[in-house]
DNA sequence: ATGAAAGCGCTAACAG
DNA sequence: CTGTTAGCGCTTTCAT
């Protein structure tokens, strides 16, 4: 109840408090009183104060995780990547929920900012997202999956998984290929439809306006899409999934309509970790979403460590494979 | 870069220090000095220090979240439940996974403690959790999904939805329904299995050991049940899953086997959002995962206001509907 | 190697 | 209503 203090335990150790806090930074003391505190602390059940610690170094230890959604194993799976690689160097990660909204986001960032946060890592809400209220002061970030003012950031190869998931369907035969993506202003949605479009183009084929939608990154998004792009008469035999939601969207849209592939082609960017149809039901560009976390993690602490190089870019390349694995 | 604190507001606005302090937390103070300071901070962009008001009042404005699984989609709903209450009272969350780890999930509670958390949300890896690293000095606790320790819990109606579960295959005519759960020590994979038994029991049929299977609660188990249920002769002719992910599992594994619904009938305890088949593939148990953590959020409010009354017991029941919606 | 002492930025008595 | 003052628990010079 009473909390312990380092005054506590240098009283039952017959030492100083600096003393105390030397033993527990590693700093050099002397073999028996370096014993001596360590039994007293044992003996007081004593656990140091982590907000005194942080007031007094201006630098808490931990770091904070702002995304867009937390509900999409896309940032969770990159969550756990991040937190392997933080934990292991000693830092907590404070996840936050932007749920797209600049203002929540501002927030968040701002609380970090507040609360001594080591760093930030984020998944900005928009590409208009101002970092300075956590980044001023030479504070580290960096951006993760969408880029964002000018800090380091680890993104996918975008444009490349459109492409890739699109040349896949026309290889399977397809040659009527939809492209739903999420939102205009999202830097990942129209770079993976510039993909599509690429794909088309180097086949030959003029993408159709009305082959593309940009909707929602999320499930709700591609099944209206489905509907959309389905209830006309000139309808596509194939659909390239902008996300792994969309992704689920549609196929559960496609199944309901009795269209499931393999009637109609299905490629989806992203992994589908809890797909309830066998491996190979549809085309998946897995992207690496772990790693992405860790490489970012291990930039962020490369930053919290003082490096000061310009700003880098790293991008990471999806991986074809059946779906969910 | 140099950081403004309430002493530069002051002198910018001709007043104390307490002054300052007051118009941050709404105490009264004279229309003209509140004038004064709010034109001040605006002036310096001042941001109140978090890491020092935490310090001086052992209190800060976050209560952290430990679960076992930050990739489970359940607790990330459960999550979100969490975040919309607790954010409408000003507190942030902090996500802690202990990935089922009880030295991991200590860890935390011993850092919840040390950085002044208000409270505490835990789904406990284990039933022994101790919950004194925190809970020690009166900090309030709430269990969520499984109870722990003596304090407020809000859990699910496992049992009952084990036998709802049970109950629609029988209705829907199958005779072997086999079960899959998670592992024996967790509670709610044990209840799970006991409604399993009781369904089975009330209807005159002796439960088979060898159609019970504990396994972890993820997809890879789901997978490997079916491997076992169905290599033998005599093969169940349904399916009872323990929860979403062994859910997933046991889809993915029996459409790979040819077996999928409604050859096979399946009946899943807790929602399938990101099923890729229509929602009436598989039987559905919806366990209110959101309103589970909205819940648990508002106990955990009200035990921080002062609320000592003994420890409640919440128990929300699962609702049968078709998958994932 | 060790101790004394001065804060980190804020809030909460306590006077006035 | 408002200012003064004394810490919250820890780290870090600066002496010794």
């Amino acid at each position: 109840m009473a909390v312990t203090t380092i005054y506590d335990v240098a009283r039952e150790a017959g030492v100083s408090p600096a003393t105390v806090s030397r033993v527990f930074n590693g700093i050099s003391v002397s073999p028996e009183k370096a014993e001596a505190v360590r039994r007293a602390v044992d003996a007081l059940g004593f656990v140091p104060n982590r907000t005194a610690r942080t007031l007094r170094t201006q630098h808490a230890q931990a770091v904070a995780l702002v995304i867009p959604d937390i509900e999409n194993p896309y940032y969770t799976e990159m969550a756990r990547g991040i937190e392997d690689i933080a934990s292991e160097a000693g830092y907590s990660v404070v996840l936050c929920n932007s749920d797209g909204d600049p203002d929540k986001e501002a927030s968040y960032l701002r609380i970090a900012a507040s609360t001594h946060m080591a760093g930030v890592l984020i998944a900005a809400a928009s590409p208009t997202s101002d970092l300075a209220p956590f980044a001023a002061g030479g504070r580290p970030v960096v951006a993760v999956d969408r880029r964002a003012g000018d800090v380091d950031a680890v993104v996918m190869a975008n444009r490349e998984a459109g492409a890739e998931a699109t040349a896949r369907l026309w290889d399977a035969g397809f040659r009527r290929i939809a492209c739903v993506s999420g939102p205009a202003d999202i830097e990942t949605a129209r770079e993976r439809a510039l993909g599509w479009a690429d794909a088309l183009r180097a086949r030959g084929v003029e993408p159709e306006p009305a082959l593309l939608q940009h909707s929602t990154f999320r499930v709700e998004g591609g099944r209206e899409c489905v509907d959309a792009l389905f209830s006309g008469v000139d309808r596509p035999d194939a659909v390239v999934a902008g996300n792994n939601l969309l992704g689920v969207g549609v196929l559960q849209r496609l199944a309901e309509l009795d269209l499931a592939p393999p009637r109609t082609g299905v490629a989806v960017i992203g992994s589908l970790p809890f797909a309830t149809t066998p491996a190979d039901f549809a085309t998946v560009v897995r992207l690496p979403a772990r790693e992405m976390g860790m490489t970012a993690a291990r930039m962020l602490l490369e930053r919290i460590g003082g490096d000061d190089e310009p700003p880098r870019l790293v991008t990471l390349r999806g991986e074809v494979r059946p779906a969910g694995r």
